[in-house]
DNA sequence: TATCCTTTGAAGGCT
DNA sequence: AGCCTTCAAAGGATA
């Protein structure tokens, strides 16, 4: 109810996106760059086609007026309906804010080059000017230690303070480190939970710091954190400094070893603030609404990106943790009441169709395939 | 205070 | 092989 013709223009786009996904990963088998342009501006004109936008061709977002705006979101938010009866209060009211939709097709531009700050040329070119998204409160770290992003310490104008003659150079991830255990060992006095990405690793300031000889950065990784929850994390110094503790008590506490971010988590990290700057929106959940439909727009090339540093991450990550799997934190994270849980994931929430429309419209992991 | 909500993707387990 | 479940982040809302 109340999809309406605007609606079938959004179920259209959505199928062909997801058609267009098992095109991503025959084209990757074939030839990754083969028609990159011609489905790049397909997706891009589909898109507009279906949010009934008019803009500038070639400027994604652009030249879209008042009118074109609204009538464009109302189609697009008819789509939307399609995947849910009704959406959160705070997100109609965020996706109705005019300051929401003037970025909504804008973060394309910024994707790349947020990536370029994950992963700084040679040369020092991650001292570009960017327009620095309001620091989200999240990240800072209960005791007061930011918790800058590789992309926020660059574009921030008061970065983590660093030597320039070491800022200023890249330094290389040694991918085949014999002893990468040793430069993560858990210390007194935790930093805290890092922002979980690849590029943490490369952080010229992390490379610094440490009193201990052969340890250049005696910095927890970030995907270690106390067991779970805020709460630990602060308990979490106490408990180091705890020495009377049992084994038993020490077995239970020992940090979780967390998963590695997949591409649409280190889009989401990267986009939030953002997204929050632009909607005036608070609520994560339905920040992440908007994030979702923001993924689903952006362009393969894009996505690659995302699922380029995710590859990565994981890489890292099996060479951090080599005996670490998934299954390790399995149960960790309580359920209020397990049947709601299900309830609300299964029993046709996410989408009108009983299905998981994302499962059915994400790409596969087009270029890991092709790179292992 | 702990969990839910909400998103996509990865991984593990089960059939 | 395919399906289902869980967990990664985030922070306001809720039990």
């Amino acid at each position: 109810p109340g999809g309406g013709g605007g609606g079938g223009c959004g179920l259209l786009a959505f199928q062909d996106e997801g058609e267009e996904q098992d095109d991503k990963i025959r084209d990757s088998a074939a030839g990754p760059e083969r028609d990159l342009a011609e489905l790049k501006s397909s997706l891009v004109n589909e898109s507009e086609g279906a949010a009934g936008g008019a803009g500038i061709p070639g400027v994604p977002g652009a030249g879209a007026g008042a009118l074109g705006e609204a009538e464009a979101l109302g189609r697009e938010h008819a789509a939307q309906r399609l995947f849910s009866d009704k959406l959160p209060e705070p997100l109609e009211d965020g996706l109705k804010a005019p300051e929401c939709t003037s970025g909504m097709y804008k973060e394309t531009v910024y994707s790349a080059f947020n990536l370029l700050m994950h992963y700084p040329p040679p040369s020092g070119a991650g001292q570009h000017p960017q327009p620095q998204p309001p620091l989200h409160k999240a990240n800072q770290a209960p005791h007061g230690v930011p918790q800058l992003s590789l992309y926020e310490h660059f574009n921030s104008p008061h970065p983590t303070p660093a030597p320039a003659d070491i800022s200023q150079k890249q330094v290389h991830r040694p991918l085949q480190t014999p002893d990468l255990s040793g430069f993560y060992s858990l210390t007194s006095g935790s930093m805290g939970q890092l922002p979980h990405t690849v590029s943490w690793f490369t952080h010229p300031s992390l490379m610094l710091g440490s009193s201990v000889p052969g340890h250049p950065a005696a910095i927890p990784h970030p995907a270690i954190v106390p067991p779970s929850g805020k709460q630990e994390l602060q308990s979490f110094d106490r408990n180091l400094k705890t020495q009377a503790e049992s084994k038993a008590e020490k077995e239970a506490k020992k940090p979780t070893i967390k998963k590695p971010l997949n591409a649409f988590m280190l889009y989401m990290k990267e986009m939030r603030a953002k997204v929050i700057a632009e909607c005036t929106l608070k609520e994560s959940a339905a920040i992440n609404q908007i994030l979702g439909r923001r993924w689903h727009a952006l362009s393969r090339e894009e996505q690659a990106k995302y699922y380029e540093l995710a590859r990565k991450e994981r890489q890292l990550h099996m060479q951090l943790y080599p005996g670490w799997s998934a299954r390790d934190n399995y149960g960790k994270k309580k359920r209020r009441s397990r049947e709601k849980h299900q309830e609300s994931t299964t029993g046709g929430k996410r989408n009108a169709f009983g299905t998981y429309p994302e499962k059915a419209a994400a790409p596969a992991p087009f270029l890991p395939m092709t790179v292992l």
